[in-house]
Parts: C-alpha cells; structure tokens; sequence
DNA sequence: TGCTACTGTCACAATTCTGTCATACCATCG
DNA sequence: CGATGGTATGACAGAATTGTGACAGTAGCA
C-alpha cells in the first residue's frame, strides 16, 4: 500500500507543495533536485513511481526517463511526467520517451493523486488473486472470504492475511517474530503477543465450523496450519 | 477497465504483438486481416476502441477510417492509427481523417499501451443495453429501469451504473478506487469517499424492496454485490 | 429564465478493528 | 507437588474505517 515516490523537481514551491499532497495520501515522498540527485536516490533505494519533472536545469527529464529507461534495474519503474507545455507534440514526446502518463501544470492535487493511484495500481504486481485450498477450506482473495464446508466465514483484514499466509505456507511452523513479518509488514513495530491475540481471533471465527483445529501451537516455537 | 480492442493490421508478426500486448494488459484483442474483416468484426460487435494500421492492402486505413467516422454507430469509436511514415505531414493527414492518436512504427509496448490507456480514458464508460439478472433484481439499461420482484426502482445515472457494475460483477469485491475506474470512469478525479455516498444512495433506493443487503461493506478492502 | 434532479464534499456519528494488558490456564520439570 | 515459563482469553481504549445527513454547485429541462 505505502509506496515510495521520487520526485524529481527543480522548483522549490511545485517540489513542496508534491511532497505534501503525495505524504497526505499517505505515500512516502523522496525528494531530489536535479536528474543526478534522482539518480543518488534511485541507486540507494528503487522507488516505486517517479514523478519527473519536464524542465530540469542541466539534463532534462526526457533525458533522464531515457536513461532510467535503458538501465535494466530502473527500466519498469513508472514514470509520470510534469510538464507545463499543453501542446499535444510535447504530450508525445513526453509518452514516447518512456513516461507512463504526464500531467499538465497548473495540476489539481486531486488529479495529482488520482492519475498517481491509477499508475500504481496498473503497475500493482497482479497480488495472488488465486484461491487458495487447504485444508478443507477455500479462500479467494477476489472475493475476501472464506468458503468452509459451504459457509461462507467474513474474516478481518488482518485475520484474512493471517489465514491467507497459513494456507499458502501449510504445516510448517512460524514463529511470532517470522509472522509479523510475513503478515504484519518487516516495518511494523508491534508486540510478539499480539499475534496470539489474532491467532485466537481467526480460531474463534473457524470455530463454528471446526476448522479451529487446523492451527496449531507449538509450545515454545510458533503457530502451524496443518492440513492432516 | 476491461475493453475490445479491434486489430485491422495485415502484418501477421505486426498483428500477433500487438494482440500479445493488449491481451497482456488486460484488454481484450479482436483481430482483422482487412478493412473488409475489420466491418465484420464491428458489425458483430462494437469494440471500445480500434487500431488501425495506415497502409491496407485494398482500402487503406484512411478510408476505413473515414467509412468509420461516417457511419453513425461507428462514429464514436476511438481510433489509433499505426503507421510506419514519420514526417509530420502523414501525421496531421491521419488525424484530419478522424484518429485520435497515431504510432510510428517501430513502436515501443510501453508507448503503445499508454496512448491505448489515454484514449479509452477520454472515452466515458458506455454499459450494453442487454438486461441483466442477478440477485433476484433485473437491470433492464435500454428501459433504463430496475425491477425488484415487480417493484419498479427508481435510480439515478450514477446509482445505476453502479449496480450496473456490480451485477455484472457479483461475488467479487471491489475497492473504491476499481470502483471509479469501472463506474464512473478512468479520468476522472473524485473523492474516493464519493463512492460511499453513492452506496449509501443506492442502499437507500434498494431498501424497501429489502434488496440493499446485496450490497456488502468489506472492511478495509470495499464493496461486493453478493447473490448468496 | 427558473425549476428540478443529480453530484461531489464535508463534518460528524456510528461502527469495527487493533494492539496491549492483566489474568487465567496449562505443560513441563525440579 | 509446587514452581516456572509459555499460552489462552476477556476486556478495553484508541485508532481506523465506514455510515449518514446536509449543502452548495451544476447540469438538464421546460
């Protein structure tokens, strides 16, 4: 969900006034001045969208997209354009180097956001839409539910991608720690006990139809889904 | 988001990228060798959008173009043209004959698929006229009407595209931002919170036939139409 | 030109979810 | 048997998400 957004941008104003809408979104915004500074940032850490700037002093943005474009590492990073040419040449220029779409200035915040959400979410790798079996049970991430027996379970977000990396990683144990990687984020800064409280949580809601029994404690190690 | 996209290409290596690309990104490939095949093609089916290659055997893509723009239900149509010509002068002819955007070939995929993208979304999301049927609710979209065990419910145009879209796409969940994609379009930017109000109105139109429970709230994720 | 219906936003209310405790429970071992 | 360390459970406050009513701007229409 958080993604990183570079931004490429000479103009103080225009390079504030992006970080702010891009963190309110709740984005994460990484800032750079010129192409070579983008370039420091994108070898220290890929973004995940590049917001570039037309009109850069020095090297221009065409030029830079060109060359994010030729590097194997940075080739399928989207980028979106910033330009304050309205002609349709300049539009095309812009797509034909490589931006994955563009947006004129004066741009409204919402448009901003909203041609930034679209970009990501065609980038978004497909996430594992494919139902998942196991165990008796089968659950659709399309669908957000559980299908057990013919009844159909509504689980929380967090007990749903709890139970999800279950059934994907069946009989073999995890600890507290590995789980709230795996389930919580590796960023997260949460207790190890607040996994036995989901983990009761998700047993609670398989109860009804028994499959409570498929997660398992193992005394001193972690949780286990078993399928057996 | 998902759109027919109709090939008129008499290269077969041209044809079978392009169709590999389009189909990659979740688009729908319609193939024709011919300008002739490509007005059966149309006839059969209206596409959302055509690509159209300048240099036809026979007729040439200009004059498809301009058949096109004179019939009435193709009128709309969006075109783009390919061509392997890159002076301006060919340029500006293909857009005087009615394309909303042209390619030079050799084209890149990215290229390709972002003006396909820019195109569809200046079009507005057009629904079929035929009646839909699911959860016990019938959509007629020609009579522009919603019959709900005999009982006539009254939307409007938003409400009814939306369950619309949501009957014809049962069981699964969308999320807000799918949702303004699907129902209200891709180049529009509106308040993602907006799609709550008009669940809430559309609710609120289902409610006296008891047909709002249909319509389920998945928290953290979005909304799903459910039969069940 | 008015009138009506529709839209998108907002502020606030209502609801659900989360992380953390404190406490009860249980297995294991001396 | 009691001690000990680990786990289950219920409660709870704050956070996050969603529902709801109101409102102003707009488009369509007579």
């Amino acid at each position: 969900m958080t993604a990183n957004i570079l931004v490429v941008e000479d103009e103080h104003a225009i390079q504030e006034l992006l970080a702010f809408n891009i963190t309110q979104c709740g984005y994460r915004a990484i800032e750079a001045y010129d192409a070579d500074g983008a370039w420091t940032h994108i070898n220290h850490e890929l973004p995940d969208l590049i917001l570039l700037d037309w009109m850069l002093p020095g090297s221009s943005g065409v030029e830079l997209a060109r060359r994010l474009r030729a590097n194997q590492r940075t080739r399928n990073i989207p980028i979106i354009m910033l330009t304050a040419r309205t002609d349709e040449r300049d539009k095309i220029l812009g797509l034909e180097s490589g931006a994955d779409d563009y947006i004129t200035k004066p741009f409204s915040p919402r448009e901003l956001m909203a041609r930034i959400r679209a970009v990501l979410r065609r980038r978004a790798p497909q996430m594992s839409d494919e139902t998942v079996v196991a165990g008796g049970l089968e659950l659709s991430p399309a669908m957000h539910r559980v299908n057990a027996n013919g009844a159909m379970i509504d689980l929380g977000p967090t007990e749903f991608r709890l139970l999800h990396f279950f059934m994907t990683h069946p009989e073999r144990v995890y600890s507290r720690s590995q789980l709230l990687d795996q389930v919580w984020g590796d960023h997260v800064f949460v207790e190890e006990r607040t996994v036995d409280v989901h983990i009761r949580r998700l047993r609670q809601a398989l109860e009804p139809s028994s499959f409570d029994s498929l997660i398992q404690t193992v005394r001193g190690s972690g949780y286990r889904f078993s399928c057996s």
